[in-house]
DNA sequence: TAATATTTTTAGATTAGTCTAAATTTTTAA
DNA sequence: TTAAAAATTTAGACTAATCTAAAAATATTA
């Protein structure tokens, strides 16, 4: 039986996996669980003894096959109630993300398998994340940051890297939700800030800050 | 703030207080939330503190108007999840109930408005019971037991009170589900057992404990 | 109404998850 | 390459929720 505490650590275990090559830091866990390095010590403790990581004292860790699976599926739950919540219930793409945190750790026989077939089987959340399927594969969809691109580049925003209500609502303010498409016209050395024009014409200033936090399929 | 273990509590008080008349009594809640006396007493000190009960010590239990107000949320939170897992994603009436006891404690500004919203309002759950509505008032129908009709009294099912996956099986079985038509034949004294017909025109003979735990409108 | 049975509460312990403060190990840099 | 800084672990304690066993209160009945 694995808690729900034990399985959201091994959901930040995996998110910092994800940017990090190397393994999992004590101090960068505690981070993401907001909460003490002496807490993530004895979760740790816990975690290896159930054979979900690997852990060498000092060393940080690494998320086991098994503890890599429950992972996964915990995201892809995450994902689908995010989607039931944006689709189907109308919430806003920055209102869903506490509640599909707790959604996420309903057990059920297939409920997950139901909510997929019930959403259509999408393959991407509201913020553009992608939700890997039932063995776990996820999709792949080329995307760059706003950032990397030169002017004249056109894009489509798929996507966002951070996924604070702030900068949500901030582009949802700016009509720049996913879907949009936009082309880069100018970018100023001086800070990094660029000009854009947006397909139904607007011509905006973006800071750098939000091109890098803004992805696109140019 | 209530934790899930003071709500799960809050709701079996209200159940014990829905059949009698007086105070909820520590042995009958230990009873309803499969745990020990000891453990409920230490709880109920707990919830009085919280002013969610109305306690005295040797003399039972009754919900204060907010422990009153909280089991109603929670009530129709349950009931409008089982809904949703039945209507919306095919689960069988008899399945439903475990994912509907961790549903029902996930927090969300306005989630329960919208999901009722989005499920069309519905008064009643799958397995007949009123949902009540956001200002917790309940909905009533007028029903019967079967084992209080007469033969040549007509019903349509329209609810149980057994809600045992085993009783909910043997009813679709029977092809006995919500909205079904009967007749009443014949009851024979000896065991109190029924004769009924079906609205398709099928004979079967229902023993006094199924008259005792299927409702009709009449 | 007094003895017995039943119910309820208290006492003391346990577990998961958390914390602060102190000790230890690893890393950094003079 | 060793001293200081940073990261990590350990030690000891706390809370919520639970348990068993014993004590106390209430209810039953002879």
């Amino acid at each position: 039986m694995i808690s729900h505490a034990e399985e959201n650590y091994l959901k930040a275990i995996f998110k910092i996996s994800e940017k990090e090559v190397k393994a999992a830091s004590t101090n960068a866990i505690a981070s993401e669980m907001q909460t003490t390095a002496a807490s993530v010590t004895d979760m740790l403790k816990r975690l290896a003894e159930k054979n979900l990581i690997v852990y060498e004292k000092y060393r940080g860790v690494e998320l086991s096959k098994e503890g890599n699976q429950v992972a996964t599926a915990l995201i892809r739950k995450h994902r689908l109630w995010e989607v039931f919540l944006v689709e189907k219930l109308g919430f806003a793409w920055d209102e869903v993300h506490d509640m599909a945190e707790q959604l996420e750790h309903v057990q059920g026989n297939d409920l997950v398998g139901r909510l997929d077939t019930f959403l259509g089987h999408p393959k991407f959340d509201p913020h553009g994340d992608p939700i890997p399927d039932a063995e776990g594969r996820w999709a792949f969809r080329p995307q760059s940051l706003l950032s990397t691109l030169k002017p004249g580049d056109r894009g489509v925003v798929t996507g966002v890297e951070d996924h604070t209500p702030t900068f949500l609502q901030y582009l949802d303010q700016l009509g720049l939700t996913l879907g949009a498409g936009l082309e880069l016209l100018e970018r100023f050395p001086y800070d990094q800030s660029v000009r854009i024009r947006t397909e139904d014409g607007r011509e905006l200033t973006l800071s750098e800050k939000v091109g890098q936090n803004l992805y696109l399929k140019v």
